[in-house]
DNA sequence: TGACGTCAAGATCCG
DNA sequence: CGGATCTTGACGTCA
């Protein structure tokens, strides 16, 4: 069982994606913006590796404009010593690569140049992870696309679109069920027709439930039917409703709880769960972790990651966890107790006396080697803050600014910078 | 015609 | 002028 997280790595300097709008998009603009996000990909993979992270998608801005035909450079051999150095981590690491074209990516469309378009983004994602030298367990998500007033019709195109596909793109594609249209059933329905395996989403199912009422864990065994040996581990993907939001939209974090529920739930722990979530990797780093039982030994390194965070949402959640680790406790089951803390830390409403608790805890890390510049614009930060006219993201961009110069390391991966 | 979703780039505003 | 904040882009469907 792998649990993964998708497109971007949160808090990991240099792993940043970079892109263009069209205007921009010269044949140099495009290979530059490939290359760096080639690197970037590298520094995710190696916070994969080091986290132990084995499932993840990739994200198909990986390429600017990888399937419109302003792009024109043959990226897959331009750089293939980069693609070859992230095969190198993605094999040593043991992670299984996704790609996921988003809904506007439509196979069935009523359109012909619709269909085009979307064929040519299959194309692409298929290349990106051909250029990688990856298997066929390394799948392309796809979703069955519009209704167009009759659904049946609208699978049969589908099927028949599909058909059409080259053989390497068939052997790569999957289907899952979406939130609007297509419920976990008719996409069982399509599955049969073609054979391409079934991705369960359980909060697109939670929102567009078929007729037929049937617990997940039920669905997801009935998606296990579709899928081959050479097709890897069933993949199914798992979010969380956000609270007081459209349905639909995907949470800040994983609550490990309900997660852990789910999880008990599933017949088959043969499987591999892609997170879709906010806070991204923070929370597959989580669920991984609590899965795992993890000892307070080996979550010093995730404390050392959000403890100015925490200090940042309330002191006294920060004193109580501190003092776990400085005594080293330990407690049976310590990977539960000690997130559970931290996501109370983080639903708590903004506390401007903790913020700035935080802020005066960072600059005394500073202090000693500030310049007069540098201290006189954080002190009127802080005093424009407190006073409830300046913003904190302005006195977390200077302090960051600071912790940067004099590469600070425990601040300069601190998550205080990159959550608010 | 605009909402949907995504998130960095681009544009504009501010001191 | 640098930094902060708001708006745009690129895609297709559907109300």
């Amino acid at each position: 069982m792998a649990v993964g997280y998708a497109c971007l790595t949160i808090g990991v300097k240099d792993a940043a994606l970079s892109r263009c709008i069209l205007k921009n998009a010269t044949q140099d603009t495009i290979i530059e913006i490939t290359k760096q996000n080639l690197d970037a990909l590298e520094v995710m993979m190696d916070y994969n590796i080091h986290h132990n992270i084995q499932l993840f998608r990739i994200s198909s801005d990986i390429i600017p404009f990888g399937s419109h035909p302003v792009n024109q450079v043959e990226w897959w051999n331009q750089c293939k010593d980069l693609f070859e150095c992230i095969r190198k981590k993605i094999i040593q690491g043991n992670i299984r690569v996704s790609m996921h074209p988003g809904q506007y990516t439509v196979l069935n469309s009523l359109q012909q140049n619709v269909i085009e378009n979307a064929v040519r983004d299959l194309v692409y994602h298929d290349k990106v992870l051909e250029a990688l030298g990856m298997d066929q367990s390394c799948k392309i998500i796809l979703h069955i696309g519009g209704v167009y007033g009759d659904k049946n019709k609208a699978m049969d195109t589908f099927a028949r679109q599909y058909e059409k596909l080259p053989r390497t793109i068939k052997d790569r594609l999957i289907i899952e069920n979406d939130d609007k249209n297509f419920t976990i059933s008719e996409v069982l329905e399509v599955s049969k027709k073609i054979g391409a395996p079934v991705v369960f989403d359980n909060l697109h199912h939670a929102i567009n439930p078929p007729e037929e009422q049937r617990p997940d864990c039920e669905w997801i065994k009935e998606c296990k039917k579709t899928w081959n040996s050479t097709d890897g581990k069933q993949k199914i993907h798992y979010s969380q409703q956000k609270e007081n939001a459209p349905a639909g939209s995907h949470s800040d974090m994983i609550f490990y709880n309900d997660f852990l529920s789910f999880y008990h739930r599933l017949n088959e722990k043969e499987i591999d769960i892609m997170l879709e979530v906010k806070d991204k990797n923070l929370s597959a780093v989580k669920c991984k972790n609590i899965l795992e039982n993890a000892r307070v030994e080996e979550l010093k390194e995730e404390w050392s990651r959000y403890k100015y965070l925490i200090l940042s949402r309330s002191p006294n959640l920060y004193t109580v966890i501190n003092e776990a680790f400085v005594k080293s406790e330990s407690r049976e089951e310590f990977a539960p107790w000690f997130y559970e803390r931290i996501e109370q830390a983080l639903e708590l409403p903004v506390n401007s006396k903790a913020q700035v608790t935080a802020a005066e805890c960072i600059w005394d890390r500073i202090y000693d080697s500030c310049t007069e510049t540098e201290r006189k614009r954080y002190e009127k930060l802080l005093y424009s803050y407190s006073k409830e006219n300046g913003t904190l993201s302005s006195l977390k961009n200077h302090l960051f600014k600071c912790v940067n110069l004099r590469n600070l390391q425990e601040l300069v991966d601190s998550l205080y910078f990159y959550l608010n």
